[in-house]
RNA sequence: GGUACCAUAGCUCAGUUGGUAGAGCAACGGACUGAAAAUCCGUGUGUCCCCGGUUCGAUUCCUGGUGGUACCA
């Protein structure tokens, strides 16, 4: 498994080793997994896919609800078929909550039903925060307790899945990693602050080469989506609304993205089983591999 | 060349009736279990332009510089 932040070159990394070991590559990437928006989200391009078979790229539209819980599962099949034809496959991304439900799984919690959802939705919207965490305190004091009380989202999903259940969110919680039945190595690649920044910048400027305004104008009917609720699409909307310049908005898109970066970083800091490296150093990563039982 | 005004955080600026200073943005740090490129939380980082004077004490008042802006020549 290849981690690392946003632009820090995980694509071409994937790509030079998917050819060596001659596999599949299977993309963890929340946003590139739509259909719409293959420039702004930097995905693999129909170049790179039809030379490394992709999972996971461009494969739903905007509108399909979609979680880390389903990637688990779907991922987990995917990979088991890889697994008939190759001894090791890749898996590469930066969608942090993904990955970890690929490494290790995501508690089984049922579904919610539509019904539930709009209803808390409605009463959020009507009656604000406080009565639902009232509410939470009594049917879930553990998660209570232990819970962020001013984000909203953390708060209603665990009423949803009391009032879905019967039973306390915080019963569904197993706080133990789920087995695989295969072994994971986990790269990590990384660069300077400074490098990664001005990685970052400049595909900014190249995604805008390459007709990026016009995939965000196609979709912009559709700005309200959840999957549309993404670093570069929101500051671009901002622009067609007539309340940015292209240019402030450019610059918040870069400030953005170097945001999200450091999230991940301080996300993968805390997987003690992530071997980091340079982008650069294609050698040391190739000869830990091989120290690990790949055969390169 | 003359006159006036300004000089405080990375930027735009507030403020201190003299007791070494604070807002916004930026920056930085963190949390994270079915929307995660989402959502949420925390932190002021400073030769207060420089040299001197007055004062127990000057970023604040005064002299002189330096730089900037405006107007007049």
């Amino acid at each position: 498994m290849i981690f690392g932040p946003t632009a820090v070159g995980k694509t071409a990394l994937s790509l030079q080793l998917a050819s060596d070991l001659r596999t599949e590559i299977v993309n963890v990437d929340s946003r590139q997994i739509y259909r719409e928006i293959p420039i702004g989200t930097a995905a693999p391009t129909k170049e790179e896919q039809q030379r490394i078979k992709h999972h996971f790229v461009g494969i739903l539209g905007l509108e399909a609800y979609y979680s880390a819980a389903q990637f688990e599962k779907d991922a987990l099949e995917v990979v088991q078929k890889c697994f008939i034809q190759h001894d090791t496959v890749i898996a590469s991304g930066g969608s942090m909550l993904y990955l970890d439900a690929l490494c290790k799984g995501i508690d089984d919690i049922p579904n919610v039903d539509d019904d539930v959802r709009q209803m808390l939705k409605k009463r959020y919207d009507n009656e604000g925060l406080n009565p639902l965490l009232a509410e939470l305190r009594l049917l879930d004091k553990t998660y209570y307790d232990a819970c962020d009380k001013r984000n909203h989202k953390r708060v209603i999903h665990a009423l949803e899945i009391c009032y879905q259940t019967g039973r306390p969110f915080s019963s569904f919680h197993r706080h133990t990693a789920t087995e695989r039945p295969f072994r994971i190595i986990k790269i990590g690649l990384r660069r300077e602050r400074q490098e990664l920044f001005d990685r970052i910048n400049r595909r900014t400027d190249i995604m805008m080469g390459m007709g990026w305004e016009q995939e965000a104008r196609n979709v912009y009917p559709l700005r309200h989506l959840n999957s549309l609720n993404t670093v570069g699409y929101k500051e671009l909307f901002k622009y067609f609304d007539g309340e940015w310049t292209l240019d402030f908005a450019l610059e918040k898109i870069q400030r953005n993205t170097r945001v999200y970066a450091k999230k991940q970083m301080t996300w993968f800091a805390h997987d003690a089983e992530i071997n980091w490296f340079h982008p650069d150093q294609c050698d040391d990563i190739y000869l830990f591999l091989r120290n690990n039982g790949i055969d390169l």
